[in-house]
RNA sequence: GGGCGGUUAGCUCAGCUGGUAGAGCGCCUGCCUUACAAGCAGGAGGUCGCCUGUUCGAGUCAGGCACCGCCCA
């Protein structure tokens, strides 16, 4: 079997990945058993996708991230369960459907709600298993075996029951309030959904004549339609030109209404003329001062934004856009229209539609939130809930702080229906659906955050009591994106506390975002984003890269590797370069297992048996190296977890232990071969959470494994902590370094051996590797030396024999020497320095000392 | 307007509690050395955005400025 592994002189992802990950999933080793308690065992729940999308570049970081927690507590014996599920996602999958209808040539209004449902469901059906595979194929160690989705019966049962819940509670009450109309979704959204975007608009100031007939009141708009519903006219009450203003009224042009002239501090004098119309039905602001001071509401644009019957009849029906110019070209045909201006401002847009929001005053259900706030917010300023980084912390409690209330009625067909039945004036709230006769249900549903809000438990089945529940809620780490933190985490830990008494999740990870190479978020609309599985497979670059062409079949190693590797506590810019290196660390890990596999045969068995100082120096820095993987990944630092592998697989274990041991290898060392195997497999286990994949392929080949690395649990460390095998290897590669860099500067042959005295000490166990591995010839010989190179404790002296350029040689050596004066100067300059000497401390001080002996026996030596 | 983050080698990024800088890629030179050419060995390349201060000593601390990005209003 290990035969087969001569010819595969490259790793080969492509062929490797999706067999490995179909044993994984045969196996039903990520399915834990739901036993023990949710303090013993470790639980993530993954930021559910939307079931119908497909995996971008932020999934792909952040799954790279979850399992690699995952696969490190449950290699570290934790019973790990990473929840597993999708969610129904109702905007952004009803206007997916409705797409598909237009292009049909029909619409949902057509269709109806029931059969346009049915067509969502098929929808789901279809597209819904996308993202799951998408996951296997990454490698995800989730919970395949119970998967959720957040219309499931039992989780659309727990949504309906928090939503009477909260209603009897007072929480929930439906009222007359200005939202966020998305005239794309013909929905309501919430402020959550709306970005400011900067907009050029024209600023159109306009007259509007004073009632008792005595001149005019000139405002400032750029929505001179709205006029239409103009119900007043502010100004600022310290803003002494319109002091004599306040009280009298103006006439509404077009329309004839009378509009009070009130005072109002929210008028800022400096902004246009410093007289603002005041639309309360139009505008979140307006709608402000329009309750402190009781005007009337008019509303002239409706759902579907045209001119409602509440404007003058001429400009009914039109849309809004249009009743804009026609009622400007009536204002210049009355000469009101003073001046008009460019004017950049920002206003808001839908997130989900890219329309431009029409606020509008509607009938929608909201939620009141400061109760919920408070204990959410005492369970991360009292380190109940850790941020990390810890910075994010700040911007969660600010926005608790001053919360506004949340519109979560949306009026869409494809979501959790309010539980909410009307009859006349009688409004019914209940999980089942009132007796008697007249009652109809309410036709809108729920916002899909309220119901993801749930989802660290309801998806573990509470409200029943399940065994899933006791053994993995709370659980312990939520994993997202900043622009996550208000959506999910607020939400979710406002109704964990409300509704399980407990924390949803003890930590919050806060993962960078991975930026396109243009610096900006990746978009899809700009061409910018990468498909993760263009990366793992192969597939076009986008047109943002400047090479052009294809990526080649990374694999899903290569691709977790290089996101984490590239993860920070900042944004950063994609990094093909990390990508390729994570393919280059496979490719390592896979032939250093060849040549240990293919030396060692098939008899072999993996044992701890170091019998040369090599051996104990790689156990000891397998030791660091496995410390320091774990530390870094329990401390959420998965860049310097991705490099401490990296640099041990490549740095120490190809460049130096394998190189030292070759000789052996060829004698046929037999306690060798178990401790290689030993080595080789610690290796395999530590390095799996971040590339699991190569490493369970090589397992697969170690004589006597059983079973799959992704079961395996890490053995009790052994304390294989060897200083002076540390400190003698070290120097090994000093020296091996120097003598290298001088061959390479005299221009010797690279293979040349290179007759040499090593006058050094602290070489006594080591000298044969510093000759292999310098290729010298070391001799007792007595000639004269033609260079001498410093090392650690001493010197090599090169011996005539070898071709060599002197020239060149010399030259290096003056530099060589003129780097050690300067050395030796600034340290001189140090030491002389009182300020230095008194202030410093003394281990400072000291070590400045031995720095300028050592520099000095150098310089001597030359 | 308020807040947060950033500015280090050509590029993408590291740099813990202050002791004068690192990685990968790219570039240059030499090697198909029986694990790996997606490789090996060697090398060049940085006034750490700017100013002032604290300190014996500042990429690291404090204050200010400039520019870039994000969030909130």
């Amino acid at each position: 079997m290990i035969a087969e592994l001569r010819s595969k002189t490259r790793y080969d992802p492509s062929e490797v990945e999706p067999r490995v990950a179909a044993r994984w999933l045969q196996s039903g080793i990520f399915h834990p058993q739901p036993e023990g308690t949710a303090q013993e065992n470790y639980s993530i729940a993954i930021p559910p996708p939307n079931v119908t999308g497909s995996l971008h570049m932020g999934h792909a970081f952040q799954d790279a991230i979850m399992d690699t927690l995952i696969r490190y507590r449950r290699l570290h014996g934790r019973r790990a369960k990473w929840i597993l599920g999708t969610d129904h996602a109702g905007i952004a999958t009803q206007m997916q459907v409705e797409q598909a209808l237009h292009a049909e040539g029909t619409d949902r209004d057509a269709l109806g709600r029931e059969a346009f449902e049915r067509r969502v469901w098929e929808w789901r059906d279809r597209y819904g298993g996308r993202i799951i595979e998408q996951l296997v194929r990454l490698g995800a160690s989730c919970d395949y075996e119970d998967e959720r989705f957040t219309l499931d019966s039992d989780y659309a049962a727990a949504v309906l029951r928090v939503f009477v819940a909260l209603y009897e509670k007072g929480y929930i009450y439906r009222d007359r309030y200005m939202v966020n109309w998305d005239p794309g979704t013909r929905s309501a959204i919430s402020d959550l959904e709306v970005e400011d975007r900067e907009v050029s608009d024209t600023l159109y100031y306009v007259n509007y004549p004073l009632a008792d007939g005595e001149g005019a009141v000139m405002v400032a708009t750029v929505r001179p339609e709205t006029m239409l519903a103009d119900t007043a006219i502010a100004v600022n009450p310290d803003d002494a030109r319109y002091e004599e203003l306040i009280g009298r009224e103006a006439v509404l042009p077009l329309v004839g209404r009378r509009l009070r002239i009130i005072a109002d501090p929210y008028v800022k004098p400096e902004f246009g003329t410093g007289a603002l119309k005041i639309t309360p039905g139009h505008d979140p602001n307006d709608f402000e001062i329009g309750r402190r001071h009781e005007l009337e509401q008019v509303s002239v644009i409706g759902e579907d934004g045209r001119i409602t019957a509440r404007a003058p009849e001429r400009f009914v029906g039109m849309k809004a856009e249009q009743a804009r110019h026609e009622v400007v070209a009536q204002l210049r045909a009355q000469g009101l229209v003073a001046k008009t201006e460019e004017y950049l401002h920002t206003v808001p847009f839908s997130q989900r539609s890219g329309e431009r929001i029409e606020p509008l005053v509607s009938l929608q259900w909201f939620m009141r939130m400061e109760d919920l706030a408070a204990p959410a917010i005492e369970a991360v300023s009292g380190g109940r809930v850790r941020f990390h980084p810890q910075r994010w912390a700040a911007v969660y409690i600010e926005w608790l702080e001053h919360l506004r209330p949340w519109c979560i009625s949306r009026q869409l067909w494809w979501g959790h229906r309010l539980p909410v039945w009307y009859r006349g004036e009688e409004v019914y709230v209940g999980l089942e659906a009132p007796v008697g006769d007249g009652w109809e249900r309410d036709p809108d549903v729920l916002d899909t955050w309220f119901s993801s809000a749930l989802w660290p438990f309801a998806a573990l089945g509470w409200p029943a009591q399940t065994s899933e529940l006791k053994a993995f809620y709370p659980t312990d780490v939520l994993v997202t994106a900043r622009d996550i933190i208000f959506l999910w985490v607020a939400r979710m830990v406002m109704m964990g506390l409300e509704f399980t008494g407990s924390i949803p999740f003890a930590d919050v990870h806060i993962h960078a975002i991975i930026q396109a190479p243009d610096g900006r978020r990746m978009s899809k609309s700009l061409g910018t984003g990468i498909d993760p599985m263009d990366l793992i497979e192969g597939g076009p670059r986008p047109p943002v890269f400047e090479e052009g062409g294809s990526f080649p079949a990374y694999g899903a190693d290569a691709l977790r590797w290089g996101l984490l590797a590239m993860s920070s506590s900042q944004d950063v810019k994609f990094a093909e370069d990390k990508i390729a290196q994570g393919l280059a660390l496979a490719n390592k890990l896979w032939n250093a297992s060849r040549l240990i596999l293919l030396s060692v045969g098939e008899d072999a068995r993996a044992a701890r048996e170091p019998t040369a100082l090599e051996d104990r120096w790689i156990l000891s820095r397998l030791q660091r190296a496995i410390e320091e993987v774990g530390r870094r990944i329990e401390g959420y630092d998965f860049s310097h977890a991705a490099l401490a592998l990296y640099d041990f697989i490549y740095g120490e274990l190809c460049d130096w232990y394998l190189e030292m041991v070759k000789p052996r290898l060829r004698a046929g060392e037999v306690s060798l071969r178990a401790t290689l195997l030993y080595i080789l497999t610690e290796t395999l286990a530590f390095g799996q959470p971040i590339i699991p994949f190569v490493t369970e392929e090589v397992y697969g080949y170690i004589p006597g494994s059983e079973g799959l690395l992704a079961a395996r649990r890490v053995p009790a460390a052994a304390a294989a902590l060897d200083e002076h095998a540390e400190a003698a290897i070290a120097r090994v590669i000093e020296a091996v370094q120097a003598v290298r860099g001088w061959r390479a500067q005299a221009r010797v042959k690279a293979g040349a051996r290179v007759p040499a005295r090593l006058l050094a000490d602290g070489y006594e166990e080591t000298q044969p590797h510093v000759a292999g591995l310098a290729r010298l010839t070391l001799t007792e010989d007595g000639t004269e030396p033609i260079a001498t190179i410093p090392v650690p404790g001493g010197v090599v002296e090169i011996l005539a024999g070898v071709e060599v350029d002197l020239e060149a040689a010399r030259q290096k050596l003056a530099a060589e020497r003129a780097r050690l004066e300067r050395e030796i100067e600034r340290a001189r300059a140090k030491l002389a320095n009182q300020g230095f000497v008194a202030n410093a401390p003394p281990p400072i001080v000291q070590a400045e000392r031995d720095k300028l002996a050592r520099l000095d026996a150098e310089l001597q030596a030359l």
